[in-house]
DNA sequence: GAATACATGTAAAATGTTACATGATTTT
DNA sequence: AAAATCATGTAACATTTTACATGTATTC
């Protein structure tokens, strides 16, 4: 999968591992994110496979960077992908609900620290979406040959923005409902 | 991780590979899956660590089923997982969206056509957040014993629910934009 | 007669994370 | 003087997926 990523890159312009990286960082990692090393290896493979070539370019006092393109299989290959409908839906794992699936046991203290602290992580995250990675992308719009690309841009993070005011949502609702204990009166003493 | 899901569905009751597996499906599986294979080596695993305990129980004419019970140190481990507050947001991987990002060459035809796929996915899943799982939880909560617990599996449930309507407004915003072109007369034509 | 449920697992491959290793240059 | 940036990579480990292997009993 993280090769449909570099792929999607390369076919914007040339690029190292390290160049990768940091396209990554600041345009996909919300919703697709590698480390440096997973990079490196997979571009190797690609090259075996023939989607990508490197050639090396010397550079003084730094070390030296291997700059891949992509070749027509790897274009064929990403186009591939992308036009094939996917069946089913992403499977996500949320590490935050499997905690709270499994914390009745828990003090309610607990639970309430980590979802207000949630919550403040939650907050900064959609405030970047509505700043930071907005102004990228309207800068990225203004120059024609990238105005259509931009809205496809755009689109994902509208999806990062409407996500996280779902998670605050969420969180509140949750938060509250912990708050305010459950009224076990009338089920604990039988009227008779 | 998913050594502490399989903790905490055994806080419940002592159970066998096979049994944990339909226990997530039928609960966690939103949120965090796993295959039988991972679930039959991660218990070895666990059982090396002291976390679990397994005895063989034979059956006629079925397979014996190995069944797992937590031991005291596995009790704790899930304890402190739950007790400790995590500092970060977890990263999601969302296939579609990666799709969407690279999709600027591809035929917008192409790209309605997975959306809709996607909306019709999602409208299932919504619906059986609304009735099947629902029903389940409410099932469960019935039980004096596991009202308590019911109330955070409904949590989960909500957020799903919240997720798959945020999904579904956010496919149709997207559909529409794809839909309704870019208007490039007034860039392409400079007044002058 | 075919499919599903019951019940276990192994092996291999793919994917992802963490840690280690190097070393100059530029910024704070 | 310390930290960050530039730039590469390897090795070990952990996690997850896919495929293989077996065989009975029940349900459609």
């Amino acid at each position: 999968m993280l090769k449909y990523a570099l792929l999607g890159f390369l076919t914007y312009k040339n690029a190292s591992g390290y160049d990768l990286k940091h396209f990554m960082d600041v345009s996909t990692s919300n919703f697709w994110n590698a480390k440096q090393s997973q990079i490196y290896t997979t571009l190797k493979k690609m090259e075996k496979e023939g989607l990508v070539l490197s050639h090396t370019e010397p550079q003084e006092s730094r070390p030296n960077r291997r700059v891949y393109e992509i070749t027509t299989a790897g274009r064929e290959d990403l186009k591939n992908w992308t036009a094939q409908p996917m069946m089913e839906i992403g499977s996500r794992k949320e590490k935050l609900l499997l905690k709270l699936f499994f914390s009745a046991q828990l003090e309610p203290q607990k639970i309430l620290t980590e979802l207000r602290l949630q919550k403040n992580l939650h907050q900064a995250q959609l405030n970047k979406y509505q700043t930071t990675t907005k102004n990228v992308i309207s800068q990225f719009a203004a120059s024609k040959d990238l105005q259509e690309d931009a809205r496809f841009w755009e689109a994902t993070r509208r999806f990062g923005e409407l996500y996280e005011e779902m998670y605050i949502r969420w969180l509140d609702e949750t938060i509250e409902g912990i708050c305010k204990p459950v009224d076990r009166l009338e089920n604990s003493r039988p009227v008779d």
